[in-house]
DNA sequence: CGCATTTGACCTGCGC
DNA sequence: GCGCAGGTCAAATGCG
């Protein structure tokens, strides 16, 4: 619990300043003009210049900031119950016409609008609703929610940016650092994505969910963290030798249906080009389902049931007989999180492809049509 | 055979 | 300086 509040220090250090999301409406507003360049990694650093030029790693979204949050700020979302902020309907008292095609980001299914980005010296996730509500109270000149939805602030993203507290010197810190409880590295830049995790797309028989991005990834190790049921998988860029790039991926403790990604370092290179680097950042989960889920041992999730021969599957089949009926139900369970499982690899395979023919036709990026997840056809 | 993953050991930063 | 916990290394293992 001491973890937990040493977390809730980290992250409840501020939202932007106004000066900050007055820049980012009309930047928002133009979006398709600010990515006129056809390099990628040009889409990480034009965008949002206040605060994410400098350390965008590369990653795709690390110029994308959750319109959502923008709405928050500027309150013209509703403030009193959660369905306000899914509402879409034209009686909708939110004004949310002058923002352009933002209803599609209401909708609580769309992916890209639940992605969250922090740049952060604390790689702590931001996903966790009480520490959202309590950053986004005080903000200067900015009437916050007296209390936010709490579905709203875990499916909506709201970004968490030390150095624009800092620069607004917005007190909402609410304890001392030395309560924290946590340990850190020395300071280092980080940048915090908090996506959605796919039910169990891109996952490896421990169970854990990856998420692909366009850049290929080698896990290199795997540690339980304190206070945390889930561990935390750290990743080093594969697409590249010397890349120094490196991403931790881990269950939110809060909400175990977000993945908190923290980017470490930038990448060397630029994107991937090849078809075959983009495809399958980790190895792909093997298609036949196995049921046998036993044996996991808490803090090092070789949760991984190891996989088996077909030969050994079979051997155990024939000395299962009495669990045949149990196997079946398993099996009926597994089919249903499998679709899941298949819609959600189609969509994170659809968002490379888009990506992959943007970059290579030199269109630019629209992150608003990438990340329609309602939209999306699979 | 090459590459990715797993996992125990080791290293290192940080608080006390 | 010590201990804890996060981060990294590297050998073993598995898979295609």
């Amino acid at each position: 619990m001491e973890n937990y509040q040493g977390d809730l220090n980290d992250i409840v250090r501020a939202s932007a300043e106004p000066a900050h999301f007055s820049d980012m409406v009309p930047q928002l507003s133009s979006w398709q003009q600010q990515f006129p360049s056809s390099d990628p990694l040009s889409f990480s650093s034009s965008a949002m210049e206040d605060d994410y030029s400098t350390n965008t790693f590369g990653d795709p979204f690390s110029a994308i900031r959750d319109p959502l949050l923008l709405l928050q700020e500027l309150n013209v979302v509703g403030t009193g119950s959660s369905s306000t902020y899914f509402n879409n309907s034209p009686n909708s008292t939110n004004d949310h016409h002058h923002m352009g095609g933002f209803d599609d980001m209401t909708s609580p299914c769309n992916i890209f609008s639940r992605i969250q980005i922090s740049h952060s010296s604390n790689p702590l996730p931001p996903c966790d609703p009480p520490r959202m509500a309590a950053a986004s109270t005080g903000l200067g000149g900015h009437k916050a929610p007296a209390v936010f939805p709490s579905d709203m602030v875990n499916a909506k993203s709201c970004l968490i940016d030390n150095t624009a507290a800092a620069a607004a010197s917005v007190p909402v810190q609410i304890s001392s650092p030395r309560n924290l409880g946590i340990k850190r590295r020395k300071s280092q830049g980080k940048k915090v994505v908090c996506i959605p995790a796919p039910a169990a797309a891109n996952s490896r028989s421990s169970g854990e969910v990856v998420p692909s991005d366009l850049w290929a990834w080698r896990k290199y190790g795997q540690k339980p963290i304190k206070g945390s049921p889930y561990p935390r998988g750290y990743y080093r860029c594969s697409s590249s030798k010397g890349c120094s790039a490196r991403k931790q991926v881990e269950r939110s403790r809060t909400d175990p249906n977000m993945l908190v990604i923290t980017y470490t370092s930038e990448h060397n290179h630029p994107w991937p080009t090849q078809r075959n680097a983009l495809a399958g950042s980790t190895r792909s989960q093997p298609s036949k389902p196995n049921a046998n889920n036993t044996g996991s041992k808490m803090g090092s999730p070789s949760d991984s049931e190891p996989q088996k021969t077909t030969k050994e599957t079979i051997k155990e089949e024939t000395e299962m007989d009495d669990m045949a009926k149990q196997q079946l139900d398993i099996d009926e369970a597994t089919t249903v999180e499998t679709q899941q499982q298949q819609h959600d690899q189609d969509f994170f395979a659809d968002l490379d492809e888009i990506l992959f023919d943007q970059q290579k036709e030199n269109k630019p990026m629209d992150p608003f049509t990438l990340f329609d997840y309602n939209n999306a056809s699979f």
